[in-house]
DNA sequence: TTGAAAGCGCTAACAA
DNA sequence: TTGTTAGCGCTTTCAA
């Protein structure tokens, strides 16, 4: 069985590929084609199942509906529902998501964006982006590529982003477990720690010591591995909770941090939070589950889905058009909420 | 900055678009292109970061390397975890995804499936199929699209297919209870529930019930409904856990249901595994976090998802030749694991 | 060892 | 109100 194009169509109407192709395009008023004809092209369509090749529209039109996403990793809970909230956003307006997953290896990423926009070129991208300098994405800019970052962002640029507000979020939480009366507060970092939304976090941290008064210590930050966390944590958790430092609560930087920490306490036989209490970023269904449930700041997802394609949108229809990429209107950050679970009294 | 083209290239060696074309394909030696052309070529093609259009060589070639994915739902862990194994197995094969989430709605899968066949024109489709009756799959094969069933399967058809065995799956997961003292098992299932996967669990319940001389109780196995988990669930937990049940142990037919029946338990203030055991499909990694961790059966997802490509990758070569679709090898079934935790004594 | 030309299926400018 | 034609960027005959 064949697939029909236009040109079967225009055949079995008896009329010109043109004139099926404006009406599938919802252009029949516009063009002035008389109301029978259009019946009549709609039936053919109808019948024949005809469906327009989006490549062959593609190559002509240069608009596909695909967009593309770089995430570090799609197993990863936090980003499969980001992933899905992205998802639902775009399909309302029409377009479907080439996912990829960078784990955490800039290489990889750069690889993968051209791949998406030089090869596929997709109408925009979207990433959570690894990357440490920004001339990939001067480059995007440069060919007048849509794109938007997600959750991470470039200290220096005026990149069009959706994040949330992590240092914000990190001082709140902070500010709970001293609430709580923890002072001596652990922090578990992993690399790559230039990411913007690590350094907030850290940066959050920071505020809420100084706002009360806290004196930072700097050992009390540790830093480890995305590629061998579980035995990074392990050690890092065993260097906290030594004795000597009297730390009293761990913050962890994202979820996988937290679940591993997690471990680590149980395996080291402390309780939680009587022994030590542990807070994290990112909120994940989990984090109800766990034992026990875990106090955590959690983040907007749906909305990360539906201003990313907002902003893309805008960014879009403004392909060759005077708006600048860097307007302060395509930079969104998002206010987080503290989820109050027991694992901090 | 506009991207280069071909001809572009072409005109800056001062050679044919043709040669260009063949060397890019690697195709230099067999049309016998002398060393030193190609050197210039490549030179060129690098100077100038010349990607080629991927849309253009589609309309042309027919071959994307794009395959389509749909799951249920992108963010469910299970779903997350299957869709990276098939992103790095297609990775392997410089294949993407387009990756969409049906919602278990029968009709979303069917649009789904007509936008990224008909329209995108995939090189191959991967599906985890809700549909009930397997029209729309025979159209695909009568279309000659290549296409793939994901975890569940149609009963009576030979589509190729990568399914695990979740009749076994069930029956090891049951045995292990009964072994551990429970005779009176309730099951909670969920709607859709005329997929093979979810058919097959009930089954595997059912030959290990017989298997002890247990007998069946129809009662004992409630269905909830996909839209209205939670609150369902709650009710079943309730219905089942009634003293005049005498209900011990329950089997949560997958890993969203044995959350909630998790949940549903703790709300009612009853211990597990002291009061009632519970076991799941679907080993998820929250489940060994969880309070106390869910003994279940996984699934070896990374096999999945390489078996997945494998098949697939055959079909694609088969397209318009003499290997039927419907061949036996084309359909395989993995083994899974009996995890063993904590949450049935 | 290389090039010219056709054509994949569609849309849009222009003509009628 | 409808049709003709060119061309998006590539690959692939066929010819030289």
């Amino acid at each position: 069985m064949k697939k029909s194009s236009l040109e079967d169509v225009a055949k079995a109407v008896g009329v010109s590929k043109t004139l099926v192709s404006m009406v599938l395009n919802g252009k029949a008023g516009q063009y002035g084609i008389s109301k029978k004809t259009e019946e009549r092209v709609w039936k053919a369509v109808e019948e024949m199942g005809f469906k327009p090749n989006a490549t062959a529209r593609k190559l002509r039109t240069g608009k596909s509906n695909v967009l593309g996403l770089i995430v570090a990793d799609i197993s990863n809970p936090f980003y499969a529902k980001i992933a899905r909230s992205v998802e639902d956003a775009a399909q309302k307006k029409g377009y479907h998501l080439l996912i990829c997953s960078s784990d955490e290896d800039a290489k990889r990423e750069a690889d993968l964006i051209s791949i998406l926009a030089d090869q596929h070129q997709v109408d925009g991208l979207i990433v959570s982006s690894t990357l440490e300098d920004a001339t990939m994405f001067d480059r995007l800019y440069k060919q007048n590529i849509p794109f938007l970052l997600l959750d991470r962002e470039f200290a220096n640029e005026m990149f069009p982003s959706v994040t949330v507000d992590n240092r914000k979020g990190a001082e709140i939480l902070i500010q709970h477990l001293i609430d709580k009366g923890s002072n001596d507060i652990g922090l578990i970092s992993l690399s790559p720690s230039h990411l913007s939304s690590l350094k907030n976090r850290v940066n959050g941290y920071r505020d809420a010591l100084e706002k009360n008064g806290i004196s930072f210590k700097d050992e009390l930050i540790r830093e480890v591995s995305f590629a061998s966390l579980r035995e990074d944590i392990s050690k890092e958790v065993e260097f906290l909770l030594d004795k000597s430092r009297q730390v009293k609560a761990i913050f962890a930087l994202n979820n996988i941090v937290a679940l591993y920490t997690l471990e680590a306490i149980h395996q080291k036989g402390l309780r939680i939070p009587e022994d030590v209490a542990l807070v994290s970023f990112d909120d994940i269904e989990l984090f109800k589950f766990t034992s026990p449930p875990i106090t955590a700041i959690s983040q907007p997802l749906e909305k990360i889905g539906e201003h990313a394609m907002e902003v893309l949108f805008t960014l879009m229809g403004n392909k060759d058009n005077q708006v600048p990429n860097n307007s302060a209107d395509h930079r969104v950050v998002l206010p987080v909420d503290l989820m109050v679970r027991r694992s901090c009294g």
